[in-house]
DNA sequence: AAATTATACAACCGCCGCATT
DNA sequence: CAATGCGGCGGTTGTATAATT
């Protein structure tokens, strides 16, 4: 049995336009993907991983070229600031920037501009008390997009969905999925994405957790889908107590909506 | 103009979680 | 169950190029 990566005489450093044609037309071939079957398919020397990474940050026709916009510059920022070193992560939110794309624009560009004792949120700054919850911004849809969201839930089967309403005099609505149950939106148009993520990036520190959490907990209303007919429940807590709605809050994991307002899949990242 | 230092970034390394044996 | 293999991730570094002296 052969240990990983332990053939002999495995080529290294830097990939030659030879080598870039072989790998483009193995790909091409047989697609993406079963890395350990490219080297011999391609007849290239090269380890699987090294196969791999050549194809994910350089041969991918995917990747955008040139500098960083200012626009992305702006999203790195605000993205490093909410989830740390997730490199990843970050750079599922660029399109066509890799992951060591962004992670070599900020070490060379961005660092030392940042001061981390600057840092806004206490998770990622030590000079910080670091609060029981840590709660971004609800996010706001607009009522138009509102039953698409509802038939959304229908066909992923998802049971409860929850919203809660802003001042009636508003034309927003926040909604909210509970992770719980695995639920998750798809959001119907471009403009109510940006809207979400421009919520998601305000300063946690400028928010009043308590009342902004009552608040909530006040306007408050539990959507449930059964069929082809959503069942509407106000919840009134107007005339609850402050302890009795932080119990409500604890309960809760993370604090009734204020979760609900991530993507689902990134605040499960965000909470690793 | 040559020597040097600084910068940018492609690529490597070790580790991880998960799946298979 | 342990051992192994795989894809994936983030920290780090080697080196070509650019900037400075």
């Amino acid at each position: 049995m052969e240990m990983e990566g332990s053939s002999l005489s495995v080529r290294k450093g830097a990939w030659t336009e030879e080598e870039d044609i072989l790998l483009k037309k193995c790909i091409e071939k047989y697609g993406e993907g079963k890395w350990h079957k490219v080297p011999s398919r391609a007849g290239l020397n090269r380890c699987r991983k090294s196969c791999r990474l050549r194809w994910l940050n350089y041969l991918n026709p995917n990747i955008k070229r040139g500098a960083f916009a200012a626009d992305e510059v702006d999203l790195v920022i605000r993205l490093h600031n909410l989830l740390g070193n997730r490199w990843s992560l970050i750079a599922g939110r660029l399109p066509g920037r890799t992951a060591n794309d962004v992670k070599n624009y900020w070490n060379t560009h961005l660092k030392k501009k940042v001061d981390p004792s600057s840092n806004p949120n206490p998770r990622l700054n030590p000079s910080k008390p670091n609060p029981k919850v840590i709660r971004p911004r609800p996010q706001i849809l607009s009522n138009n997009s509102f039953p698409v969201m509802l038939e959304e839930n229908k066909k992923n089967n998802t049971a409860v969905a929850a919203a809660a309403a802003t001042t009636p005099a508003s034309n927003n609505i926040l909604v909210s999925a509970n992770s719980g149950n695995g639920s998750s939106y798809c959001f119907p148009n471009e403009n109510d994405e940006i809207t979400r993520w421009e919520n998601l990036m305000m300063n946690e520190n400028e928010v009043d957790f308590q009342s902004e959490q009552r608040q909530n907990l006040i306007n408050n209303i539990n959507i449930s889908v059964f069929g082809d007919q959503p069942i509407i429940e106000e919840m009134d807590y107007s005339t609850t107590s402050n302890s009795q709605l932080l119990e409500l809050v604890e309960e809760d994991n993370y604090g009734n909506l204020d979760e609900l307002s991530l993507d689902v899949d990134l605040w499960n990242e965000f909470e690793q």
